[in-house]
DNA sequence: GTTGCGATTCTTATATACTAATATATCATC
DNA sequence: GATGATATATTAGTATATAAGAATCGCAAC
């Protein structure tokens, strides 16, 4: 997939502005479903029957099938042909690869931000910060993360690459399944606000480098102990032994 | 997409090994067209008619749909509904940033594969470049260019992550389009290979900030005048002014 | 010549019907 | 009772038909 693709309008080639149209029947099916299973509220190993999804929302198969190819896609589920589909279970060696290509593109948006972040874009993180202070006292854990995505999402767009936000939300979609079976850890939303502050503060003061560690701190946090967490619900992870080689040519 | 999405099998709950199917017409579809636009066999803002397609490979249109709608998710076709599917235009504001991305990753696969790569890893990135220098004596651009793909995929892979390079290979898609358009740089070759041989050097003394630098050397250079290119055919260019504002919440 | 309207002709989006292959249940056999 | 073959049911893959909306072409009015 391309990197930015879901951060630029097709351009129809008669050069027409096209109208806003509604949103069809796949493209929803396609969000809900996606949702369900991120939020784990479909298990993983689950079964999904074509049929039922589309009876349940009064559609026919078509455009089920569309969004469940596109989930298949995305690796969330598991299409066996003439068998079943199957919410897929989280492929533990993939953890550790995506938190480090997420911390590794994350440290460039931060050093990229503190060279470049205009004053307003500090303020915005500022407020962004503010906004999860807020959720926190509320104790809205939710809104909380809404807020956190944000923080992160803005971060991106004052390094000047909005795409490389929208690239680790694809790339950390299997650690946010896993990080939903972990408990909620006291001081967890308290440490974040101040982890935060710190690299907002080395962005103000145009101190890549220390934005850039700030930020890996921070993301080192989040890889908390995948062993126990497997070990409480074994049958939601799939320990794939070794990767089949590569297309070498 | 999950970050190895390509490089894992899925699992049938039952535990059950299933055995190799043959390859469904849809996906055999999907290469297919995916070639046809990566080497830009079919130009952006070319018409794609999924009755054409399907009759002209003797199936329905519905496998036809399902590759249409992959190619979609990957930006690499714009479908407009009740009016036609079109080859995408490559995004110029987007080939930085996926060109900064590969960068970014690859000098981590590269400083990782410095830290753990194998004697015998070591010797297949030789063999993979003696491959290219047998090619570079042929002429054979083409399979020059698989051996090269290979080469940054075994790094990736000493670096013990191979899924990395499976990213790499979706975020640089439209440059690949994009450098289908310039024309072939005489020597260019033999400064691959050159720096090739000084990245897998660094590997091989187990140098992780040596190996890096010189992975980062390798890949500014491939970061030629865009300009240039968008002039001679600003048709298959479209320059997204600024993509809309991410989700902030 | 240009502009505005409208019918027509495309095209994709969805619905429905059919095919083929898998998994499971059943039953005979040992 | 365990085991194997067979039959059945279930499901995704594919084919075809229909709906709905957009772009285009022609024509009329100016």
């Amino acid at each position: 997939m391309s990197l930015a693709r879901s951060v630029q309008r097709p351009v129809h080639p008669t050069g027409a502005v096209r109208p806003g149209r509604a949103e069809t029947a796949a493209k929803m099916l396609y969000r809900q479903l996606k949702a369900e299973i991120v939020s784990m509220r479909r298990k993983p190993g689950e079964s999904i029957i074509e049929r039922d999804i589309a009876s349940s929302y009064g559609v026919s198969r078509t455009p089920v099938r569309e969004a469940v190819l596109r989930l298949a896609d995305e690796a969330l589920v598991d299409i066996f042909a003439q068998s079943g589909t199957f919410v897929a279970r989280i492929p533990l060696a993939a953890l550790p690869e995506a938190i480090l290509v997420r911390k590794t593109l994350e440290q460039l948006t931060a050093r990229l931000a503190a060279e470049a972040a205009s004053r307003e874009q500090v303020m915005e993180l500022y407020e962004l910060i503010e906004r999860q202070r807020r959720m926190q006292r509320a104790g809205n854990r939710d809104r909380f993360h809404e807020a956190d995505e944000a923080f992160h999402a803005r971060i991106a767009e004052s390094a000047g690459h909005p795409g490389i936000w929208t690239l680790i939300q694809q790339v950390k979609i299997q650690v946010d399944r896993y990080r939903r079976l972990t408990l909620p850890v006291p001081g967890r939303m308290a440490r974040v606000l101040q982890e935060h502050t710190a690299i907002v503060r080395a962005i103000e003061a145009n101190d890549p480098a220390r934005a850039a560690s700030a930020m890996a701190a921070h993301l080192d946090g989040l890889s908390a102990s995948i062993a126990d967490v497997r070990d409480l619900n074994p049958e939601y992870f799939v320990e794939d032994p070794r990767p089949p080689a590569l297309a070498g040519s």
